[in-house]
DNA sequence: TTTATCCCCTA
DNA sequence: GTAGGGGATAAAT
C-alpha cells in the first residue's frame, strides 16, 4: 500500500469543542475570544506534520437543523446551544482555515458525520486510504481496511482491530451497538438498562441487531422485558446512528487538495487573531532559524564495573553524609524490584549504578550483589548520615533485599513538609525548582505516563543516569538549602528531629508487617450484600416503572425531581438538585423511594469500597494488606493512609461495623486497640485554660453531658438526651471553627437559636471564647498558627480580600492547633511505644494508626502486661493541664476490640 | 484514558 | 464548620 494516496478528513466540530474546553479563554486585545481557534489551528498543524499528504480537508456541522430531525423530532433536542464565546469564534476559524489552504466543507441539512461518510466512500472507490480525525465514537462504523480513525484526544489510530478491541464489536456492528444503547447526548432512544456490556453480549451472541430482534422473546429478566417493550424504537435508533454516505455534495476528491499558503492572506488573519509566535515563524526564513541546542553534556557518572564502584564507595566512606536514591519497577513497595541506585557525595558529584536494566541489547551491568555487598558496610555505619527524599520508600526497597539501614537519616521531603506543610507539593522536582532554581528531568519525561508508561528497567541507562543521579544530586543540595531554613526556627527543627524523623522507622515497620484480613468473612458479607442490593434495586425499579442506574446521581435527579416532582431541597455547588444523604433522609418522610435509594447506596458503598476491594489488596506473599502511610500530605500534621486507606474503615452503622470483623488477629494473638478519649477537646481545654472546662476533665466527667449541664443550667443527672446531643454538636463545632449557621444546620434548628446556644456556651466558658479570639488575632498578625509543640500551619489566605477564603482560613486557624496537637501527641506516642515494643515486647506489633487510635497484635500471654504499659506510654506522651485518657479494647477482631 | 462531579467512609 | 481517601458515573480529553 506504499503508493496509496491518503486523504485526511477532520471532524471540525469535534476539534472546536475539544479546543474550547481544553484551553483557557484567550482573547485578543479587542476582547474577542480566540482560544478555540488557536487550539484548532494548532491541532491542524500538528496533524499536517504527521500526515504528509496533499489531500486534507475539514468538515463542520451546519448551523441549522439536519435531516435527522425530520426522522425524529427529539433528535438532539436537549443539546444546549453552542456557548456564545465559542459561537463567536466560528467565523474567524473559517477564515483562518481557508487562509491555511484547507478546503472547508459545510453542507446545510447534513451533519459533518454524513459529509465525512460520503467523502470517505467516494475516496475509497478511487483507491485512497482515508484517515478520519474525530472524537466521535459513531464514526467507528466507517472503519475498514481502507479507513481508520485518529482519536482527537490522544492521537491514537483506530483500525478494524482497534475498533474490535475498544468496543467489543467489529466496525460493521457499531451501528447496531449504538442503536441498542441509545445516546443520551444526541437524545437517541435505546433499550433502558442496556449499556456497552449488554449490547456487546447480545451482538456477539446473536450476530446482529436483526437477530437480536428476532430472538427478543428468548431474553430473560428485566432487561429482556425492556427490550420487548422497546423493540419498535430500534429501527429508528439504528437509522439515526447510521451515517449517510449519499450526501449530494458535488465535490471531487481532487478538490480536497491543500492549496498553497498565501502569506498575503494568512498574515492579516494571524494579525487580527494576534497569534504572534506563528507570525514570527512565518516571517522567519529557513536559514536564520534557531539551531538545535547542543546536547547537554553528561555531568553524572554511570558505574559499570567493580573498580569504579570501589572508588565511589571510598568517596562515600570519606564523607560524613551522602544522599541516596533507589530506582525500581514499582511504587508498590513490597513488589518493587531494584533496578539501580544513585548517590551524591557533594553537589554535582553524583553517580548511578544500574543493576537490572533489561531492554534490547542492554550493556552488561553489575549484579545486585556486586553492588549491595560493598554498600552494606556503609549502611551499617551509625556515624554516617543518609539523606533521602521520601526515604521510607528507599528503606523498604533495601529491606526487601535484607538490608537494614543503621545510618542517621535525613529526609528532604519531611524537611519541606515541616518547613511549610501548606506548600502545594513536596516532590523532588517542585522543591528543586523552588529552592535550587533548577529544572530537572521528570519521571514522565524519562518513562512516559499513563498507559504508555514503561517500568524503569526499560529506561535506557544513559537517560537513567541523568535522571537518577540528578535526583541524588538534588536531594543533597536540597538538604543543604533546607536545613539552614529549618534551623532558623527552633520549634520546627524540634518537630522535624523529634517527631517526623523518628517516626519514619516506626511507619516502615507498621507498613511492612501489614494487617491480617479474613477473606472468607468478607466473601460471605459480599454475597449477602449483593443479594440485598439486587433486591433493593428491583424494588426501586418497580417503584419507578423502568430500570435505571441507582448509582448515578444524574439519573436519580431526573427520576426524583422531574418524573416524581419531589421538592428540590438543596443544590450541589454546580446547581444540580442534590441527592445527598441528608436530603434523601428528609424526602424519605413523605415518599417511599428515597429510603430504598439510601439503603442501596450505603450497602453498595460498603461492598465496592471495602468488602470487594480489600481482598484484592492482600499481598500474596505475606497474605496481609500493607497500607502506605503518608507523612507529608495533611496540612495539620496528621498522617494519611492509602492503598488501602485503613483510616476510613466503617464503624458508624451496624452493616459497616461488620467489616471490622474481618480485621483479625493471627492465631495465638489478640488485637488490642488503644484510643485517646476526647483528645481534641482536652487540647482545647489545655490551650484555652478555661477553668470550667479544665475542671470537667480533671473530674473525669462525660464532657458532652457536663457541657449540656453548663449550657442549659441543669444538674448533670437531669441532662436529657436531646440536650446532650446539642452540647456534643457544639463541642464538635468548636473544634471545627463553626459558625451559628453551621451549627443550626447540624442541629436542624433556626439560626438565631443556634446563635443563642453559642452565646450561652461562650458565657459559661469565657476562656474558650478568649482562646478563639486570640487564635484569630494571632493568625491575622503572623499568618500562621501553631500546635503545642510548635508545628506551624501557614495561612496565606487569612488576610485575603475574598470574604469566603478569609472565613475559611479563620476556621482552619481554629481547628489546626487542636487537630495538629493531637497529631503530634499520637506521633510521639507511636515513637515511644515503638521503643517500648522493641525493648520489652518484641512479639507485639503495632499495625495501624487511625488518628487517635493505635492497633496492635499482641500474643495472648502478653495482653495483660502490655495493656498498662501501652496505656502509660500514650498517656505520658505529653503533659497537658488536663489528663490524657486512653481507652483499651481487646478482641479476636477489630470490631470486638473497639 | 483522564478528569470532574457527586457522594460517602473515617477521626 | 476541620482534616483526609476513594468509588461510580459522566464528561472532557
Amino acid at each position: 500500500m506504499k503508493n496509496a494516496k491518503t486523504l485526511v478528513l477532520i471532524d471540525g466540530s469535534s476539534y472546536l469543542y475539544r479546543a474550547y474546553h481544553a484551553l483557557p479563554a484567550f482573547s485578543n486585545s479587542k476582547g474577542q475570544p480566540t482560544g478555540a481557534v488557536y487550539g484548532v489551528a494548532n491541532m491542524l498543524r500538528k496533524l499536517q506534520q504527521t500526515y504528509d499528504t496533499p489531500y486534507f480537508s475539514m468538515v463542520l456541522d451546519p448551523k441549522g437543523k439536519t435531516f435527522r430531525v425530520d426522522l425524529y423530532q427529539e433528535y438532539k433536542a436537549h443539546r444546549p446551544p453552542m456557548p456564545e464565546d465559542l459561537q463567536a469564534q466560528v467565523e474567524p476559524l473559517k477564515t483562518l482555515i481557508s487562509a491555511m489552504g484547507i478546503t472547508l466543507i459545510i453542507k446545510e441539512g447534513y451533519e459533518a458525520d454524513d459529509v465525512i461518510a460520503t467523502l470517505t466512500s467516494q475516496a475509497k472507490s478511487q483507491g485512497f486510504q482515508v484517515v478520519i480525525s474525530t472524537g466521535d465514537k459513531d464514526m467507528a462504523q466507517l472503519v475498514d481496511d481502507q479507513v481508520s480513525l485518529i482519536n482527537t484526544m490522544n492521537n491514537t489510530l483506530l483500525d478494524s482491530q482497534g475498533v474490535m478491541e475498544k468496543f467489543g464489536v467489529p466496525p460493521a456492528r457499531i451501528v447496531d451497538y449504538l442503536a441498542l444503547m441509545g445516546d443520551q447526548a444526541d437524545n437517541i432512544p435505546g433499550i433502558p438498562g442496556v449499556g456497552p456490556k449488554t449490547a456487546v453480549k447480545w451482538l456477539n451472541h446473536y450476530g446482529s441487531l436483526d437477530e437480536v430482534i428476532r430472538h427478543a422473546a428468548e431474553i430473560n429478566g428485566k432487561v429482556g422485558e425492556n427490550l420487548r417493550q422497546n423493540l419498535h424504537l430500534l429501527p429508528l435508533s439504528r437509522q439515526l446512528a447510521t451515517t449517510l454516505d449519499q450526501v449530494p455534495l458535488g465535490i471531487t476528491t481532487e478538490e480536497l487538495r491543500l492549496k498553497p499558503i498565501d502569506p498575503a492572506q494568512l498574515i492579516p488573519v494571524l494579525q487580527h487573531l494576534e497569534f504572534h509566535s506563528w507570525l514570527e515563524q512565518l516571517q522567519k526564513t529557513p536559514d536564520n532559524a534557531t539551531p538545535a541546542p547542543a546536547l547537554d553534556s553528561q555531568p553524572y557518572v554511570t558505574v559499570w564495573d567493580t573498580n569504579t564502584l570501589a572508588n565511589w564507595i571510598t568517596r562515600l566512606k570519606a564523607t560524613p553524609e551522602f544522599s541516596f536514591d533507589t530506582e525500581t519497577t514499582s511504587l508498590v513497595y513490597l513488589e518493587a524490584e531494584l533496578v539501580g541506585v544513585s548517590f551524591a557525595v557533594a553537589p554535582a558529584q553524583a553517580a548511578y549504578v544500574p543493576v537490572a536494566h533489561c531492554y534490547l541489547a542492554t550493556p552488561p551491568q553489575l549484579t545486585r550483589d556486586q553492588l549491595l555487598i560493598p554498600l552494606q558496610t556503609l549502611f551499617h555505619d551509625p556515624s554516617k548520615t543518609l539523606i533521602g527524599h521520601n526515604v521510607k520508600y528507599d528503606l523498604h526497597i533495601l529491606a526487601n533485599l535484607g538490608i537494614s539501614v543503621k545510618n542517621q537519616i535525613h529526609d528532604t521531603m519531611l524537611m519541606s513538609y515541616v518547613y511549610n506543610s501548606t506548600a502545594s507539593r513536596h516532590d523532588l522536582d517542585s522543591l528543586a525548582l523552588k529552592f535550587l532554581n533548577q529544572k530537572g528531568l521528570s519521571f514522565a519525561e524519562v518513562a512516559g505516563k499513563g498507559t504508555r508508561q514503561i517500568t524503569f528497567d526499560l529506561v535506557d541507562i544513559d537517560t537513567a543516569t541523568r535522571y537518577s543521579a540528578q535526583d541524588a544530586d538534588f536531594t543533597l543540595q536540597l538538604k543543604n538549602a533546607l536545613w539552614p531554613r529549618l534551623s532558623a526556627i527552633p520549634t520546627l527543627t524540634w518537630v522535624y528531629t523529634h517527631i517526623e524523623l523518628p517516626l519514619v522507622p516506626v511507619l516502615l515497620q507498621m507498613e511492612r508487617h501489614g494487617v491480617l484480613i479474613d477473606c472468607e468473612q468478607l466473601n460471605i458479607q459480599g454475597q449477602e450484600l449483593g443479594q440485598r442490593i439486587a433486591q433493593l434495586e428491583q424494588q426501586a425499579w418497580d417503584m419507578v416503572g423502568h430500570t435505571f442506574n441507582l448509582g448515578s446521581p444524574k439519573q436519580l435527579q431526573t427520576i426524583l425531581f422531574d418524573q416524581f416532582k419531589l421538592p428540590v431541597l438543596r443544590k450541589t455547588p454546580t446547581g444540580q438538585a442534590s441527592t445527598a444523604e441528608d436530603v434523601l433522609e428528609e424526602l424519605a418522610w413523605d415518599y417511599p423511594l428515597p429510603k430504598v435509594i439510601l439503603e442501596h447506596r450505603s450497602l453498595s458503598k460498603l461492598k465496592s469500597t471495602y468488602v470487594d476491594k480489600l481482598p484484592t489488596q492482600i499481598n500474596l506473599t505475606t497474605r496481609r494488606v500493607h497500607t502506605s502511610y503518608h507523612q507529608a500530605v495533611a496540612s495539620t500534621g496528621r498522617l494519611s493512609s492509602t492503598d488501602p486507606n485503613l483510616q476510613n474503615i466503617p464503624i458508624r452503622t451496624d452493616a459497616g461495623r461488620r467489616i471490622r470483623q474481618a480485621f483479625i488477629a493471627p492465631s495465638g494473638h489478640q488485637l488490642l486497640s488503644a484510643d485517646y478519649s476526647q483528645i481534641e477537646l482536652r487540647i482545647m481545654a489545655h490551650l484555652s485554660d478555661d477553668p470550667q472546662l479544665v475542671q470537667a476533665f480533671h473530674h473525669g466527667l462525660d464532657i458532652h453531658r457536663a457541657t449540656a449541664a453548663d449550657i442549659f443550667a441543669v444538674p448533670e443527672n437531669a441532662v436529657d438526651d436531646n440536650q446532650r446531643r446539642s452540647a456534643k454538636a457544639i463541642n464538635f463545632g468548636l473544634i471545627y471553627g463553626m459558625s451559628a449557621f453551621g451549627l443550626s444546620k447540624q442541629l436542624g434548628i433556626e439560626r438565631h437559636a443556634a446563635q443563642e446556644y453559642m452565646d450561652l456556651y461562650f458565657s459559661r466558658y469565657p476562656g474558650v471564647k478568649a482562646f478563639m479570639e486570640h487564635t484569630r488575632e494571632k493568625a491575622h498578625r503572623d499568618e500562621y498558627v501553631e500546635t503545642v509543640f510548635g508545628r506551624r500551619l501557614y495561612l496565606p489566605e487569612i488576610n485575603s480580600k475574598n470574604h469566603q477564603s478569609r472565613l475559611y482560613a479563620e476556621r482552619t486557624a481554629i481547628n489546626a492547633p487542636m487537630q495538629g496537637t493531637a497529631a503530634d501527641i499520637i506521633k510521639l506516642a507511636m515513637i515511644t511505644v515503638h521503643r517500648l515494643i522493641n525493648t520489652d515486647f518484641p512479639h507485639v506489633k503495632m499495625i495501624m494508626q487511625v488518628h487517635d487510635e493505635l492497633v496492635f497484635e499482641v500474643p495472648l500471654a502478653q495482653v495483660e502486661v502490655f495493656k498498662p504499659a501501652v496505656t502509660a506510654a500514650m498517656v505520658n506522651a505529653a503533659q497537658l493541664t488536663v489528663p490524657l485518657v486512653v481507652d483499651i479494647g481487646i478482641g479476636q477482631h477489630w470490631g470486638e476490640a473497639h
